[in-house]
DNA sequence: AATATAAATGAATGTTCATTCACTTACAAA
DNA sequence: TTTGTAAGTGAATGAACATTCATTTATATT
């Protein structure tokens, strides 16, 4: 029997994201998709079952993939500070890596009808619950609700790299999201977060 | 001649705004919507010059409404706490009273080939600029650039509300946006941002 | 070398799309 | 009451859409 070509399902996976990313989801048709991966239209029907498993099996690769860079080096017995700055470094190192992934990966995150499965998650999950319970029990947190605890750690984070990615300015000129630039912020949030 | 119908303006906007947070942009076809709306397709481009251009008014509708709700009671000369906190207020008053824009303001945000028009926000970020400064000058906020101040003040609040609006759940149960929780928040976030 | 099989194709299908246009309707001004 | 004009209409148009299918192609196994 004939053997996949691997280069055409990246292709189709690559700018399928590319699309989405550049026109918004009613500017990926499929016809157009086939067109820049090199691929007969209904070859992507080989890979994917139809647009919309096309658009949940995107994010679900970039979700897991997002998640295993995010604990890279990571473990839930790390001080609370050391494992923290430890996932923003690992989060923004993906996201300059892979901007377009990450860019799809918000666009579908704000969008509807969408199939938000957490089973890649599991694993990610049962880490950050284990490290956020010792950070508390030794003290180095406050204790609260997670999705505070989420927004406060992390949603600063996202604002920031909104702004550099897309490029919008606060007063005239570009935000280039750096390293101290991250620390900077990151200082403030762990004092926010201390007892 | 024949007068405008307000109904009709108003009926395409909020179903307008309703179908994109059901169902996306792509879910958002010019005759369904005449037909959601109880008018004409042909009416609608009375309104509107075509698909893009209404999307951009909406946007632009929204974006104008959020902002001077979001500056109600609320004058540079405020101390920075107080002057914060009307803001998150204000901008929580907003959220739950009209989700959908909030939810198709977000998508939007969120989606790129867009008209970012900040003609609206002139008056907006005048005022800003001038709370932040002073807020500095008086020693109740750290010196440090707009994008990052923005971020640890507002990114929080927005991380919040999605949470809110999007029922996504971080570890089983839903999280319901109260104004003790935002306070609880608000909080951290002013001990992230003094000096 | 022959064969079986899944990959890959391009053209075709029926549907839905944004937009237009010839026409009718309501109303303010005369 | 007549009239000018903008609001509002439903049907029509051609383009673009997602998906399918009969067919061809490449290769691993025999």
């Amino acid at each position: 029997m004939r053997t996949r070509d691997e280069n055409k399902e990246s292709a189709i996976r690559e700018k399928a994201m590319q699309m989405i990313v550049d026109e918004g989801f009613d500017g990926l048709s499929m016809q157009k998709l086939a067109k820049a991966a090199g691929v007969s239209p209904a070859t992507i029907y080989i890979y994917y079952k139809n647009r919309e498993d096309l658009l949940n099996q995107l994010f679900n690769y970039v979700q897991q993939t997002f998640h295993e860079v995010a604990l890279e080096g990571f473990n839930p017995n790390l001080s609370f500070e050391e494992g923290l700055w430890i996932q923003w470094k690992n989060r923004l190192k993906f996201i300059l890596k892979y901007p377009i992934h990450f860019q799809f990966y918000e666009q579908f995150r704000n969008s509807p009808c969408i199939n938000h499965s957490d089973i890649n998650l599991a694993h990610f999950k049962e880490n950050m619950k284990l490290f956020v319970m010792n950070a508390i029990k030794k003290g180095e947190m406050k204790k609260m609700e997670p999705e505070i605890f989420w927004s406060v750690a992390y949603g600063t984070l996202y604002s920031m790299v909104k702004f550099h990615l897309q490029q919008i300015s606060m007063m005239g000129n570009t935000f280039k999201l750096t390293e101290p630039k991250m620390r900077t912020a990151f200082d403030m949030v762990i004092k926010a977060l201390k007892p």
